[in-house]
Order: structure tokens, then C-alpha cells, then sequence
DNA sequence: CGTCCACAGGAATGACGGGCGG
DNA sequence: CCGCCCGTCATTCCTGTGGACG
């Protein structure tokens, strides 16, 4: 009884907090999926992207774009914009334009990817069951019966790329050929620049028709970006320039990622509230830096399956005395780890990938390196503090009683 | 200067859970 | 309900390789 009232009051007191707190007006304004009204510092590329989309409001396809930029320098903001504003021309003058926005990252697979397209005009598939061929056959035949300019943005198209290779975009830049109403155009977004030396020259030249570059921001001009919704976001009151300065600086160090620095700044806000002070302060700020490290962390740690939690378990316990490793050591370590378990082990080939996607995420560094006569491996170390990594595989409850014993 | 270590990482294939059309 | 094909994870088998050693 006692402990239900105090958790009672517990809640009412977080609630409280949160509805006195002077910090934010508006917090979503921060957020990932926000789209602001106004892109500082864009005005040239959504010049450039309303330029060649515009066509399409006269029924004429659209050329297809690449847009290239590291992250966090508003490529889907810009498109998304874009976009926002011409079906709501296109609205205004009644023409028929579909719009389609696949983040390639979450629907890595050419199957997924069609599944999301169908969504958007009203089409569905089944998550699993018919062949990739056949969804897309789906697709074609709904998305030409709407008799519309269809406009597909792939985000993050690297990711779709390495995993199933342009396949996929070179169907859809050629859809022209399959469609008799309907017509399709491409927006492919990557921050990765290599990407297009991969790419079939066919895809090449008919995506790469026209190029779009964002370059990153510097400072100065996240802070403008900062300051802008830091006006929507915050009690005027409640944030100062030094704080803005710092959470731009922070950012501007990695390449001038403006999502960084709007995590950063809402982080910061978020702990002033929790803290029940009526500012955020630079203190603020560094405690959110690590704060979003952490949490990231820990996400991808607990989402993981059991054998690449061993495999970071193994490399945890070979790394935490300061030293690196290497792949063999993590394999025989994380055999031994699944003997004490009584599980079966997967092989180093597995093993060897599994590095990779931990690498890939960057929980740890694996760096290839030969080491002459004594072969080529993998010099491996961890990435993200060692606590981090102890307190999110506590949740494992497989992992849990190991953890015991290696400290 | 060739050898050969200790793997990297590609290709083919299989097991498995799941939805499909018939 | 069945046979089929899907994506995913894993295995097996494989070829490739940078550079210290002899």
C-alpha cells in the first residue's frame, strides 16, 4: 500500500514538474521529423529542387535528382519541403501528384521498399509471402491506374543499395516503358559520395540527371538554424545565446550535422526540466552530449540478438584492462562465453560479420590490419564507455549472471 | 624476394517462420 | 489444408591479401 502511494505520488510529481516547467512551449519543434516552416541557409537548393519538380504541375515528368550531403545537413528537410509545398500547389490547381518518402535504412529490402510505395497510393501487400516481382507488378499496375505524376524519394538509398544493389531503381527509372498514364520520378538521397561509382551507368545517367549537393553547415549558420527554433521551442526566458553558441560549436566539430545540434539543444532542455530549473545553462549541454551517446548506446545494445551481445560481451572482457584485440581472441572468447551458457556457437565466418555490424554502428573500432607473418585480422576495440556496455546487457537476462563474473 | 599467417569477405546453400493462392 | 516462395540468419567452402619473416 505504502509503495503504491508513493509511486502515485512519484508520477504526480513528474507530471507536475513537467506542467510548471518554464522551459518549453513547443518541444516537438526540436524533433527528427519536424519540418520548419523556413530552412535557413537552403534557399539555393530549394530553389534548385522546386525548379526541376515544377514540371510536374503542368503533367510532365520530372527529372530525376540525386541529392548528396553528409547527415544532418538537411536533405530531407529541404525535400521534404519541397515536396510539402508542391502537393499543396498541385492541390491548389487540381493536378494529380503522389508523393512517396522511403527511408531505405528502415526498408532496406527492395520487397520493403515496394511495400511503402504501394502504402502511398493506397495499395496493399502482404509483409511477406509474394514474390518481390510480383509485388512490384502490383504496384506498377495501381500506381498507372491513378494516372498521376509520382514522385518516389529514397532517403538514405546507400543502405538499399549495398543490401539488394540498384536493381530496384533501375526498374523504376525505367518505368516510363511499363506505365501508360502514370509517370514516375526518382529522388534518390545518400551522404555517401562513393556511392555512385556502384551504380549501374544506366541507373547513373538516368538518376544523376540532375545533382544536388548540400554542403555542411558551419557554425555560424547552425546557430541560425538554432536560433530559429529555439524561439519556437523554448520560453524566450528559459534559453541564452551561450548555450546556442556551445550546442553549435558541439555539432559544428562533426561536420556540421544540424540534427546533432537540435538533439543536443532539446536534451539539454529536457534535463533542465527534470533538474525543475528554470534555464538551460552550457552545464545542461554537456551533460545532454552524453546523455544522447548513451542512450543511442544502449538502444542498439538491447535490441540486439544474443550472439552479438556475446560478441560485445567477448570483446568487453578482452578490452576493459585499456588493451585491443583482435578477431581471433573475440571468437575463442565468445565460444568460451557460449559454453559457459551450454549454447551452441555460430562460426567465425558469422562471427567475423557480426564485428562488421557492430563496427558498422559504431559501437566498436575494427580496423583491418596485417601484421606480416602474423596474418591479417582485425584490430578491435571498443568504441562507447565500458559502463554503457555493462549497464545495457544487464537487461539481458541471459547475460545478466556473466556479467558477474567478469568484473 | 617469395612465403605464408590469420584472417577478410564473396558465393552458394540450407533451415526456418510466415503469408500466399489455390 | 498444401505446396510455394519470401526474407533472414547462419553455415560451408572458398579465394584474396599486406607485409614481417626467413
Amino acid at each position: 500500500m505504502t509503495s503504491r502511494s508513493s509511486f502515485r505520488d512519484v508520477l504526480e510529481d513528474i507530471f507536475l514538474q513537467t506542467l510548471k516547467s518554464r522551459i518549453f512551449t513547443n518541444r516537438d519543434v526540436l524533433s527528427h521529423d519536424y519540418v520548419p516552416e523556413e530552412l535557413p541557409h537552403r534557399e539555393e537548393q530549394i530553389a534548385k529542387l522546386g525548379s526541376v519538380l515544377a514540371p510536374a504541375l503542368k503533367g510532365s515528368k520530372p527529372n530525376n535528382v540525386f541529392i548528396y550531403g553528409l547527415t544532418g545537413t538537411g536533405k530531407t528537410a529541404v525535400t521534404k519541403y519541397v515536396l510539402k509545398r508542391l502537393v499543396s500547389k498541385a492541390t491548389e490547381i487540381g493536378v494529380g501528384i503522389d508523393t512517396c518518402y522511403v527511408n531505405t535504412r528502415q526498408d532496406d529490402t527492395t520487397y520493403r521498399v515496394i511495400l511503402r510505395l504501394g502504402e502511398c497510393i493506397g495499395l496493399k501487400l502482404p509483409f511477406t509471402g509474394i514474390s518481390t516481382a510480383e509485388a512490384y507488378r502490383r504496384f506498377i499496375k495501381i500506381a498507372d491506374a491513378r494516372n498521376t505524376i509520382m514522385i518516389v524519394v529514397l532517403d538514405e538509398i546507400d543502405f538499399l543499395i549495398k543490401k539488394q544493389g540498384d536493381e530496384l531503381l533501375y526498374r523504376l527509372t525505367r518505368s516510363g516503358d511499363e506505365l501508360k498514364n502514370s509517370k514516375i520520378s526518382v529522388i534518390g538521397i545518400t551522404n555517401d559520395l562513393k556511392l555512385v561509382e556502384d551504380l549501374d551507368p544506366r541507373v547513373r545517367s538516368s538518376l544523376g540527371e540532375i545533382e544536388l549537393v548540400f554542403p555542411p553547415y558551419n557554425a555560424i549558420q547552425l546557430e541560425d538554424i538554432l536560433r530559429q527554433r529555439a524561439k519556437l521551442a523554448f520560453y524566450p526566458e528559459a534559453i541564452s545565446d551561450d548555450v546556442i553558441s556551445l550546442c553549435a560549436a558541439l555539432a559544428a566539430r562533426e561536420h556540421g550535422d544540424a540534427r546533432r545540434a537540435l538533439d543536443i539543444l532539446r536534451v539539454a532542455g529536457e534535463i533542465a526540466e527534470r533538474e525543475g530549473v528554470a534555464k538551460v545553462t552550457t552545464d545542461h549541454v554537456y551533460k545532454a552530449l552524453k546523455e544522447i551517446e548513451k542512450d543511442r548506446a544502449r538502444e542498439l545494445i538491447t535490441t540486439m540478438p544474443l550472439h552479438n551481445k556475446l560478441v560485445l560481451l567477448a570483446i568487453y572482457i578482452l578490452t576493459k584492462s585499456g588493451e585491443k584485440t583482435t578477431t581471433g581472441e573475440v571468437y575463442s572468447q565468445y565460444r568460451s562465453l557460449c559454453q559457459i551458457l551450454g549454447i551452441e556457437s555460430v562460426t567465425q565466418r558469422r562471427v567475423s560479420d557480426i564485428i562488421s555490424e557492430l563496427d558498422m554502428v559504431g559501437l566498436i573500432n575494427a580496423q583491418v590490419v596485417s601484421r606480416g607473418r602474423y596474418g591479417k585480422t582485425r584490430i578491435i576495440s571498443l568504441a562507447i564507455p565500458y559502463e554503457t556496455v555493462v549497464e545495457a546487457l544487464k537487461e539481458d537476462i541471459y547475460i545478466a549472471p556473466l556479467l558477474s563474473r567478469y568484473r
